[in-house]
DNA sequence: TTAAAAGTCAAGGGTATCCTAATATTTATA
DNA sequence: TATAAATATTAGGATACCCTTGACTTTTAA
């Protein structure tokens, strides 16, 4: 398998791992557009390199090698995200893409040095946190926009989805960026479609987005 | 043919070309590290794609199609090394490697982004000219630390081989990085050694080494 | 208990890339 | 100018990678 394949499987792995854990064969084929028999060939060679432990039938979860490179990984994504953002005034909504592509042509002096030119950030222009250089998970659990209770207000911590551009966009447009406060007004009893105050203007936003917002109540 | 195989075999014949042109098959070998055979086949199908011309036991040529795709990752091969270098702190010695990966990554709107960052800089670290957006060659021509005479004064412009991080070093070491003056104080008839003076101090250097340093006599 | 869903395995295909060996062309030299 | 040497091309084959289909197995849920 080559380098940039592993890199590819461990992060989908990665990230599938926050909301589902172990993860399953289909989920990952579904996340990354291939039919099961191939994942499930890629699940038993990533296992006997041992960097996921792969269950036959039980899903894959990463090893503690598996998670390092995962969480390598994801800090120089979120590094050039932030550089992307800072310095050369690329939005929000548009940076996942183009660090998809650095992230895996980075060595480890330049992710070392890029961290120290930002400054050490804490999170990426999402609010996601950027794992240090010798730490574990970037923190993970916590409380979605859905789960708030009428009259609830809570700071916008970040979203889960980063690289679709339309949410993003769409977020946008409701001020709802990592760093807002926002209220509940309204949860509409049946579909849980949200009204929330931001700025003072009242927003609409349904169930599903508001469940890829993540949110610390106040 | 991947996207990576093509770029690397036109950043191969686009330097080629530089000195020897059209470039040999067996340059392109030597240079990759490939037998014979494995470059022939690879010309036959860049020259179906329109990217060089390649006479049959002619040499290869990049068209006018090659030629910028070769610009474009020259440029932004050198923009990323005047980052690096500039904010990252990264010395001249190594910038190339690192950037030689990112250069691959790294899409037009980031390349611009960059460019306005950096306050379009003319010139690499090495001092080699950074192809501008919509430019041709990036001059080329000029005379060798190697080719000046007994009494002549000179600005260092440029290397011409800047992956070679232990000749660069060396460099560094005589001071004879871009922009820095020198005098040729003995030219050895022999085997074309030089004896040069840079800030009040003076030094042995070899006529391969030599003809490797892009200089303006002045 | 049994059907549906999920997952695995085996076989095989397409592409890419490289190599060696045989062949062809060009060039240099006697 | 003949011929050897150097250079280049083509043919044929090996390997790696990553994917798919279809048959089979296991789990799950009715």
């Amino acid at each position: 398998m080559s380098q940039r394949t592993i890199e590819e499987y461990l992060e989908t792995i990665g990230a599938l791992e926050e909301r589902e854990s172990p993860v399953s064969t289909s989920s990952i084929a579904q996340s990354m557009g291939l039919s099961l028999a191939s994942v499930s060939e890629m699940l038993r060679r990533l296992s006997k390199k041992g960097l996921v432990e792969h269950t036959p039938y039980g899903g894959a979860i990463l090893t503690g090698e598996g998670r390092q490179r995962f969480l390598k990984l994801t800090r120089r994504h979120r590094l050039w995200e932030v550089f992307l953002n800072r310095y050369l005034g690329i939005g929000w909504e548009d940076v996942y893409n183009h660090a998809c592509s650095l992230e895996h042509a980075t060595s480890d002096l330049v992710t070392d040095k890029l961290d120290i030119f930002l400054d050490h950030p804490d999170v990426c222009p999402h609010g996601s946190p950027i794992p240090r250089k010798n730490l574990g998970r970037p923190s993970g659990g916590g409380m979605t926009l859905a789960d708030l209770e009428i009259g609830q207000s809570a700071i916008v911590l970040n979203v889960i989805i980063e690289h679709n551009t339309d949410f993003l966009k769409f977020l946008t447009s409701l001020e709802l960026t990592p760093g807002a406060t926002l209220k509940v007004i309204e949860k509409a009893p049946y579909d849980g479609t949200l009204t929330i105050e931001v700025n003072n203007t009242t927003h609409a936003i349904g169930k599903e987005a508001a469940s890829l917002v993540m949110v610390k109540p106040h």
